[in-house]
DNA sequence: GATAGGCCTTCCCATCATTGGAAGGTCAAG
DNA sequence: CTTGACCTTCCAATGATGGGAAGGCCTATC
């Protein structure tokens, strides 16, 4: 089948599917005579794990750790295992980062009265009045990214 | 004071200062006549704005409107709180995201041995074995990105 | 057999925020 | 007057993705 149809049938973009290519995290597909890529099967069911992984968050490298592990038959589950907790611990890491901004943020747009008047706590925590902020005892320096 | 001093003093570092101004979000810095920049506290403690706003996952575009109600007098909290609602609707909504898949991969993880053997439910679900997913009915189709 | 339009190819560019580096000018201290 | 730390601009890369142009291929219809 063409790309199109394996971007389909995957779910995965054609756009995409060159890129993984080019990229080396899958093998180059095969081609007809007049340069067309063309996919088996196979390769569908490929580019579903590749899909499959990045709805649940794992970057390419990861990926390709994983597949590379798929294709094992003699692969140790621990490595496997071992991959989806340290997608776990990061995905974990993010969601702390993001619910102390969002208590933060929560905390500070509590205190703005939200009419037409401009003093506002939101502006003035931004502005550096740390006190403003104290309760939540939020971030510290390096929080960030 | 230079860039380098502003960075320190702002915590934004000197290739940001300049991408900044180039992008907009800061006016044009003063220079001197050998064509440094040059910054006054103002400007430290709106880089220390910047810096903060970051810090609470801000956009650079929603930074320049916070920047811009900030630098308005005659302002509306409400268009603050607004911008910050719409912040913590947006991060909310990734921590489900995350949470989801967190719940997916701590549920797969927790059925894989994790031993020597290569039997692992954490590749058979990404293989599109969606049974063993079950219990969590973790997302549908669109879910990522 | 010609043509239309839908698919494919490669190549380049843009995103977003940030970092890195190269090549060269400036400043201050010794 | 040299040295080293700073500054300048410009270019490139990141990671994953989308957009588009220019051109080739394939198939159905006339």
């Amino acid at each position: 089948m063409n790309i199109g149809e394996a971007a389909k049938h995957s779910g995965v973009s054609a756009k995409m599917i060159r890129y993984y290519e080019q990229t080396g995290l899958i093998p180059s597909a095969g081609r007809t005579a007049s340069g067309y890529r063309t996919y088996t099967g196979t390769d569908v069911q490929m580019l579903r794990f590749i899909r499959r992984a990045r709805d649940l968050g794992f970057q390419v490298e990861a990926i390709g750790e994983l597949l590379a592990l798929w294709r094992d038959r003699s692969r140790h589950s621990a490595d496997v295992k071992q991959l989806a907790q340290a997608q776990i611990a990061g995905l974990r890491r993010k969601i702390v980062e993001m619910e102390s901004m969002v208590a933060t943020l929560d905390h500070l747009a509590q205190g703005c009265s939200g009419d037409d008047r401009p003093d506002c706590p939101i502006l003035a925590d931004l502005e550096g009045d740390a006190s403003l902020v104290a309760p939540a005892c939020h971030n510290g320096p390096g929080f960030n990214r």
